[in-house]
DNA sequence: ATTTTTTGCTCAAATGTTTGCACTGTTATG
DNA sequence: CATAACAGTGCAAACATTTGAGCAAAAAAT
């Protein structure tokens, strides 16, 4: 029945008193070096810790950090999850990890529970469709550091940025399929509500333009990027006079969709269309072929996360909210577009 | 700039006491629904909430989870989270999520910072290789519950386990090989520490037996299930003189490998070889062909897990630890093991 | 030798709740 | 009609830590 001891057992046992072994064990400047040494080797021999809510609510901070993601089990979230956590958790904090389940409402109410459970930072990746950042007013207006990632706000929040080069991932994607010779090229895209969507489909433009393609209307899609979408849509594609000979999607379940679609129409991949993705999920290397999709990193992403909050955190005095901070992406090519 | 409000301030302004508001709150029976009304209506006005710092010190009880996993990315494990915690969250719970990447000294660390952040009860899945428990002793100790889920201990300890049928998934795997023609079933494992592998071993033993088939030693494998273990091992399998007609493996990357290296020697699956994994990974249906697979049922488990948590919690006088609470799978059949 | 600064520590207040005990007034019991 | 039971509330202690103020002794500066 291990008894909870507290900072008064260690003080008492060694005939000092609690705020001595308070300032020791929190490396106070004004304490010995012999004094720190002796409480630091009892602490670690009676396997004694402090009880984290009263040192919380006497200095009014937790080592809890937020964070806000659509979902834990999407690939890409997963992984940056993963490593931030990891990292986090070395340094002494707690993740708490949230899920807005893509719902703009449960995204508010999250930030609120985690103002009420007083986090000392907050990491999210908003919904597709949350316009509105009005509910992040109560972490800002509390200078409680604030990094958005992936999914970001358009327009200027003053919050730090971290996230893939959608634009550049979008271009390199399409001019990828105009250099294998594609004259005609669909786009799959999300709702333009979101960064990541408006950003792919900002490169894909303009790699069209770079290379003199039209730009053809009829065969470019918004709409949410499920499977089922995704079939429709190229469906649609495939029933047209003049079909397109390769398409750029904004992830990779509608690449296998496309992919899913051609083969069942019997249209050969890439040899009569070419497909390219984006994100790398385990699927598209599964697949065969293997669809052609741009690499985020998500690993690069999650530890450019923990260090920015880090860095927020530890030196919170300085409001020191950078540029963006956009994490490289790479094009990987597998047999859909293949020449 | 939200001042921080506390529970006097609601008291003052209510005239009544901060005891009042306290009880109000949490539902005291001897307090008057008039009085509780009014405090609920004015802190539903002012957005209040109670410093859960200042009433987890007093009362000594957290609204905190902790969850141990693997890692969060995991497939299977990312969608036991997912379930799990938007459940517990939905019921007033924070859930912290440790990943012990499969290290035993790690899970240990985990075990002891869940406890000394105060966590009113634990969900875990343990490592492939730990064999000895005795580091959640502290928790059991201290009367916190403890759910084990997927990979639990072999032997008795005294936690509630969650866990898919492993034994009758390895056992309708085997035998659906078997209805098939397989004369010869190969066969990769894990670690025998480890339940998982154990159990499904030990159904594809009884499934050999029932259907008299005789065990062949050589073409039964136990190593980490890594993509690498498994080509490694189907490349042996592929070099005998009699060769295998089947494989079950003990999960999906395993089955995906076998895929993999009877494609690269030109073996026809199913027509030739025919294979079987665990787990239901996305990537076994998108991979071509699909694989036949045995669906855990990871948001069954995840449901099972909150339900029998939150039990445990709220009943915690009575020690209700019953019989391992056994979760269903099902055999998913694709073209890896067509006729 | 005196004053100032620094070092190393202690005291006591403060953090925001919860909760055992006590108290008042009302209603039921004998 | 006295007394017990009970509903409804308040008081103050307790939870374990942090931290500003204060104080004595030692070290440094004058």
């Amino acid at each position: 029945m291990s008894k909870n001891r507290t900072i008064i057992d260690i003080a008492t046992a060694l005939g000092i008193s609690p705020s001595t072994v308070s300032r020791a064990l929190n490396d106070h400047p004004r304490i010995s070096n012999e004094t720190k040494e002796k409480v630091k080797k009892l602490v670690f021999e009676l396997d004694f810790t402090l009880n984290p809510m009263a040192s919380s609510l006497r200095s009014n901070k937790t080592q809890t950090i937020g964070m806000i993601v659509p979902g834990i089990s999407y690939y890409f979230h997963a992984t940056v999850l993963t490593v931030v956590q990891n990292l986090l958790w070395k340094e002494g904090y707690q993740v708490i990890i949230c899920q807005s389940n893509d719902s703009p409402e449960v995204e508010k109410e999250l930030v609120n529970t985690l103002y009420a459970s007083r986090v000392v930072g907050v990491i999210a990746a908003t919904t597709l469709r949350t316009t509105d950042f009005s509910h992040y007013d109560i972490l800002t207006r509390n200078q409680i550091p604030l990094v958005f990632y992936d999914r970001v706000p358009v327009n200027y929040y003053p919050a730090q940025i971290v996230k893939g080069d959608d634009y550049k991932g979008g271009f390199e994607a399409t001019e990828h399929l105009i250099q294998l010779g594609c004259k005609s090229i669909a786009h799959i895209s999300g709702p333009l509500t979101c960064n990541l969507y408006k950003d792919r489909y900002a490169g894909y433009i303009d790699a069209l333009k770079k290379y003199k393609i039209p730009y053809r209307q009829d065969i470019v899609f918004f709409h949410e990027l499920s499977m089922d979408n995704a079939v429709e849509s190229i469906k649609k594609i495939f029933k047209m006079e003049t079909k397109p000979d390769g398409i750029f999607t904004a992830n990779d379940t509608s690449a296998i969709g496309a992919l899913m679609v051609a083969r069942e129409l019997g249209i050969e991949v890439p040899k009569e269309f070419k497909i390219v993705g984006y994100s790398n999920d385990p699927r598209s290397s599964i697949i065969s072929p293997g669809i052609t999709t741009i690499d985020q990193h998500p690993d690069l992403i999650g530890q450019q996360l923990a260090i920015t909050i880090l860095d927020l955190i530890r030196g919170a005095e300085t409001n020191l909210i950078t540029e963006p901070i956009i994490t490289p992406i790479t094009l990987t090519i597998r047999e859909s577009s293949k020449a």
